[in-house]
DNA sequence: CATGAATGAGTTTTCATTCAT
DNA sequence: AATGAATGAAAACTCATTCAT
């Protein structure tokens, strides 16, 4: 069964935070300081939140933001890598569980809670005007390989209807985690992902026409 | 049956043109244009479109803008409004009418296709830093009510799951619509849309504890 | 004998003031008001002069300064213009004067003058990166033309040497007047533009020691 | 007759590196370096090339850059000295020939080719607001006197006009060298280099049409 | 009333200079 | 002594809002 593949609560800046190979240490500090700080400053300050209040987020001079991203866009893209990342290896471990079953189940409800904290970030993403379909494309596109290799491996043990794709997974799971109710009614939403993955079980047989 | 409750394509501004009670004839022409403008602005530009492009596609002054509305949270609000309004018709008149079980889910149909016209609007509103839920809290309220009573009336008459509340519903409608897809890939949007609805429908006797 | 074609002394932005075709009393007041302020900023600040400290001299908030001129370029596009347009005038006058001998000298001493006014712009539009000799190409072309004209009449009527062009003559005026000279040591320069004017006059026949 | 009174093409970086006294080798390289890189990169990037980038095409840090030179103007001052001080030995040199007449003219040309290099210094000096007359003033007067001898001589030799004076000749000269003809148009500039030199050589009594 | 010019705070980004490693 | 990370004061430009015409 996969152990919680993802550190739950953690802002993933840390993890991302080694981009560089040769950083000194108080620079690798400050990068990560930039990114935790972007973090907080999209969640509480929405997607416009101005790069001057990041750096002071992050105790950082806008001289230094700059040193470690060229430009905003640079940042937003880091954090969607530090973001998607994680929730790549742990559909990649999913699909390599030897008990696909419980495995894809345990993953999306983690993905759930990925994509939540993902929520700001991608708003800033999408208010900045860069396309994520475009460019992180590859990122995404790796993301959802690794999701559908994971949903294969269900449906061979059974554990998953045929009837439905990555692509319906993913709008849906994606819609839902986007949306504000994450945030605002985390009981709701979690009820809702359970609907979801429960929609994704088998249709029981001597079930008649149960659905289409 | 419900006939096509909303008007389906046009803007919604023209219905929402009539906000104050005694406007001359201009001045109202004057509220619509800028409301389309603005829907197209928003469509077209991004959450962040400026008042003055606003005025522009209106082909009217910013002064003018401002005359008609104090402040551009005014115009997102009136905007809300505008859109939110026939989608509270057409459930009131879902929830009235005399084949219960249809009726809602045309409903949702239509309220698909409305929430996401809408989206852009949201947008602009998250942008603005205004909390919807705050602010037009009584108008959502209304939609969320209305929607209710015509979910109820559709259990009554045994055309719906009995373990699902508005609030499942209205969460993820409301997030499948707010999301990218419904404007990206339709095709996935509307299949979507149709499991959702389908996951509605009451299991059928004869399924033994089917899904929970 | 030519005028003083050109107002001395004063700057040219009242002239080029009207560079729209409907504007209001006040706008056409601040659009010379700003040119007047960057050609006054450019002289006592250098070519660097700020965009907010030109706003302030001309009185002016910013955003009426970017109403104005969408771009510090265009501003001095606008300069640029300001200034050779009466040259180029000047220019033409003396190719049409009846007196082509007399006239092509003053109009020397004219564009002499007005070249070193010209200066802190032409520095400005240096140090901006962009190149005069391809944006304002066609402006300073112009000018060149119609001196072109005023010397080949003045050849035509026997008052100038044959072997210099236009280029040979631009090029030294133009890096007299460019340089610092002019601004520093008036007296110098002077003589310095006497000298290359009466380099430019016929050799006559038989005269030892011609010039003083 | 004057030998290269000055090494051609290298730039004059190489000369000037031993400001210091008692510099460690590799310290006298690296100031070596800079002022070379500097040179280089005023000339590629304009005059306000950063010291960021001069420091990295000096394959220097920072630092190392102020270590050397305490402020941009401090590198600003020493390339004026790198640059004037062999135009002043060579003009001694000048003063000194034993066939006065025609060093003076040699020595114009290659000041000629001199300034000509020393352009992009002395713009980056006049960007940066720091005047030269008033700083490096010592500097230039020193020049301006070395070059005077050469004159003088060559007048008392009757090769060269009485009625003209250094600062006419260096007004002139500075002029057109700090023009950009000289790097725009390298064929016109050296014709007008040669007109300017042959308007100080003396006028022949009764020659007709002396000048070609 | 309508218009659009004016305003200025706020945004992203650059660069000379300082200072910890 | 060398390095390059950190700093923060500008600079160019945008946009919601006000106000003279």
């Amino acid at each position: 069964m996969p152990e919680p593949l993802v550190p739950p609560a953690v802002p993933p800046a840390a993890a991302a935070a080694d981009a560089g190979p040769h950083l000194r240490a108080d620079a690798r500090r400050n990068r990560a300081a930039i990114l935790a700080a972007a973090e907080e400053a999209f969640s509480t300050l929405g997607p416009d939140a101005p790069v001057d209040e990041i750096a002071r987020r992050a105790r950082v001079g806008v001289g230094t933001f700059y040193r470690n991203f060229p430009t905003k866009e640079a940042l937003l893209r880091a954090m969607v890598v530090a973001h998607i990342e994680p929730m790549v290896e742990a559909a990649r471990a999913a699909a390599a569980d030897d008990q696909p079953g419980e495995a894809v189940f345990t993953l999306l409800r983690n993905l759930a809670r990925e994509l939540s904290a993902f929520r700001p970030v991608a708003d800033a993403v999408a208010a900045s005007g860069m396309d994520v379909h475009a460019k992180g494309g590859a990122t995404s596109d790796r993301l959802l390989a690794a999701v559908d290799a994971a949903l294969t491996r269900a449906k061979q043990a059974g554990a998953m209807r045929l009837d439905v794709g990555v692509d319906e997974v993913a709008a849906m799971m994606g819609a839902l985690c986007m949306s504000d109710i994450a945030a605002r009614e985390p009981a709701t939403f979690h009820r809702c992902v359970d609907v979801l993955c429960d929609g994704l079980r088998p249709v029981r047989a001597g079930t008649p026409g149960a659905r289409p």
